[in-house]
DNA sequence: GATACTCTTTGACGCAGATCAAGTGACAGG
DNA sequence: CCTGTCACTTGATCTGCGTCAAAGAGTATC
């Protein structure tokens, strides 16, 4: 697989950005385009829901999103947590398979399926784009099956804090230095429910990491982290997980 | 995204039977004979360490394999179980992510990473087969992610073996009917790192599934299915999962 | 046929996290 | 200012599953 991504020219629209080279397939990208168009959704506004018909896919603008399955008793699991430049919505499929609810204030560039998937079969590279990014997705998937399925409490709050501190990082592609502070877009409530825990749990861990020194708290939704290898260490996991690069 | 499946013709190498299709690819096809290789593996070997340089990609033959996820102190969490015709390996990434093991005699049919790129990008259809292949690995993984975070040991046990039984009926591709019956193809140890629960968990929760009369036993890996809606119902699925269609 | 494996089952007990419940603080509207 | 709501914290208690331990069952080796 070539990589492009090194002459990647990011514009308003991030699936200019992830999804095509701008260099390459610059006709390709003029039609993409002509196709766009732009939803916006409020806090806490249900985008979509598991079952409902989905005749678009899309990528977040701004703001956060997330796919969560729910069962029929209630119990609900969130699958996805969507930060700017995620794709939402599978070509070829045209039933969500999942709620997807806004967090925060939210914009979506967004395509009619149809005609992504007819310009996808013919620019080899936005499906070779799109490839890339479901695998990183998988994997992003797996290490939250072992967080799920191994990890206690606080092991798993600890790598709440360290995932999103990594991602948003990444988003505004600053190096972490000195102390690092996070704003958690979550709920505790969303929290739990990307972890697998109660809202109560979650609660006393962040409680007892930010007794123990590990964190310190700035109002209910901001953190700050006085070491991150600490955090890391807290978390479980045995590299530093990107965080560094 | 054309849909070629239905006139693909399935023969020893699975690759070809999944990944591209015979007909409207045939000069591809011939060229990724010319590259594929064979390996046979016995039942507990390891294929891959977590770490290792990985310049293969391959599909399961026959046999059973699984992906595992460890944590230093040695918790364990299964991430990813292959079935025949199931792919192995990331295209663009030379280090493997996950323990890869074999659980039963294996055979994978493998192509070296350079060609089978190089082929990938020439060829557009194998790109899309493998972007819908990912995208249904990552279905499976968020079903996964919901049973690890909210459900019940028993309903673990009864998801895992209500999953076992769709995938051998899909492979087979026979309908189930009458008294379905299933081999499972993992140890306790096994099924409890699939599950996020621990050995001695799955062997009361089988025995209590056996005494309510859900399942029954015919050796330790032989299980027997009376009422598949019952067993369904048990695993707290809101849907038949696909198991009739 | 005895021994030594590995895989599995079953029992007794303890604890991490769920459940139930009460209380705090921030903020908006009347 | 009072009142209601929402997000969060903290406490008390309960329980599902993990932990530790022992023993049964099946298979291979000599």
């Amino acid at each position: 697989m070539q990589d492009h991504s090194t002459h990647v020219q990011c514009s308003e629209c991030p699936i200019r950005h992830r999804a095509v080279c701008a260099k390459c397939e610059s006709d390709e990208l003029s039609r993409l385009e002509q196709i766009k168009y732009y939803r916006s959704f409020q806090a806490g506004q249900t985008i979509i829901w598991s079952g409902d018909r989905m005749d678009f896919v899309g990528s977040v603008v701004t703001g956060i999103a997330t796919l969560t399955q729910t069962m029929e008793d209630g119990r609900r699991q969130m699958v996805g947590l969507l930060l700017p430049s995620d794709f939402v919505g599978r070509p070829g499929r045209s039933v969500a398979a999942y709620d997807v609810t806004a967090t925060t204030d939210l914009v979506m560039c967004c395509f009619r399926k149809k005609p992504f998937e007819d310009m996808m079969a013919a620019t080899p590279h936005i499906a070779q784009r799109l490839l890339e990014m479901t695998l990183d997705e998988l994997d992003a998937a797996r290490e939250w099956m072992l967080l799920l399925g191994r990890k206690t409490a606080r092991e798993k709050i600890a790598s709440l804090i360290s995932i999103i501190a990594r991602r948003e990082a990444a988003l505004h592609l600053r190096k972490p230095k000195g102390m690092l502070s996070v704003d958690l877009p979550l709920t505790r409530e969303e929290m739990a429910d990307y972890l697998g825990l109660t809202l109560e749990t979650v609660s006393r861990q962040i409680s007892a990491l930010k007794k123990d020194g590990v964190i310190a708290l700035e109002g209910n939704r901001h953190v700050q982290i006085p070491d991150i290898d600490r955090l890391l260490e807290e978390a479980g996991d045995d590299s530093d997980g990107g965080m560094l690069v």
